[in-house]
DNA sequence: CACTCTCCCTGAAAGC
DNA sequence: TGCTTTCAGGGAGAGT
């Protein structure tokens, strides 16, 4: 679930609190989230100091003082948090990372989509899940020129193609929504008929879209929670996601939101100001 | 190669 | 009220 601007609220909120601190310990409750989780994992971390963490895509990539790279995806439905003496271990909390002075990070998922893993952080870029990844929506990378390259090419919908995370990576399925409606794009489109205004606003759209969800904490829904436990507030921002059968908020519109069905996500835009 | 579909899992919400 | 069905934000890997 979580999409970039999450997961960036998560390394933003994490980061101060585990930086140089040192792991003393790695506990699991579970063998298995997406993937089998590694047996030497605790091992791996245990005694090493929290040097970065930082954000790739959707992972959140915590640096250790061994030259190894600690890597967290949420999937669907994760969340960490950090407390201190731990004294609540919820229903879902899979992984315990102790620190010193007592601090404790852990990893809750629900629906166990989520990922978690340690490699040498010089292997990383090679890494399966990281050496198909494109470029970083809020850099220079993702410009006008490199999406109208792109979209040239493609016979899928664009809302599958900034979705595809080869291509352009985090943004999920509620900000490509909502990309695709503040540029007034139908995200049924197919790419190549994408026209070169339509990229200049697209561009522009993904980056406002997921700066400001950053801003305002990332937008939870359900059981998604930032890291101190508050709700983010973007989610009452929403242009058109989950806002079926409601009015178009743009004033001179008016128009009832549509949802459809795109590569087996629903999609919500406005008929009228989409074209 | 490009692109679509299925499936991993639990829980909330809607339907009956 | 309670039981059953539907749906959920990701994405790798299989299938076309």
């Amino acid at each position: 679930m979580p999409e970039l601007p999450e997961v960036q609220t998560v390394v933003n909120g994490i980061k101060s609190k585990i930086k140089n601190h040192k792991v003393l310990k790695l506990k699991k409750y579970i063998n298995k989230l997406r993937y089998p989780i590694q047996k030497d994992l605790s091992s791996k971390v245990k005694d090493c100091k929290v040097i970065t963490v930082f954000r790739r895509a959707k992972y959140i990539i915590i640096n250790l003082s061994n030259n190894k790279s600690l890597i967290i995806h949420l999937g669907m439905s994760g969340r960490v948090i950090i407390v201190k003496n731990n004294k609540k271990i919820y229903k879902h909390t899979h992984i315990c990372i102790f620190f010193d002075q007592n601090l404790v990070l852990q990893f809750i998922d629900p629906r166990r989509f989520g990922n978690i893993f340690v490699t040498e952080t010089s292997l990383l870029k090679n890494n399966k899940f990281f050496r198909d990844l494109g470029v970083e929506p809020l850099s220079g990378q993702l410009n006008f020129k490199y999406l109208s390259n792109l979209v040239q090419s493609k016979k899928s919908p664009i809302k599958n193609i900034i979705m595809n995370q080869k291509y352009i990576v985090g943004v999920g399925n509620i900000y490509a929504s909502e990309a695709l409606f503040l540029s007034g794009i139908n995200p049924s489109n197919i790419g190549n008929s994408i026209t070169k205004s339509d990229c200049i606003k697209l561009v522009k759209a993904i980056k406002f879209v997921l700066r400001e969800a950053i801003k305002l904490g990332g937008s939870s829904i359900n059981d998604h929670t930032m890291i101190s436990g508050k709700m983010g507030y973007f989610q009452n921002k929403l242009k058109v996601y989950g806002r079926e059968g409601l009015k178009c908020r743009k004033r001179t519109c008016q128009s009832p939101i549509i949802r459809i069905v795109i590569a087996q996500r629903s999609t919500f835009y406005c008929v009228r100001c989409q074209k």
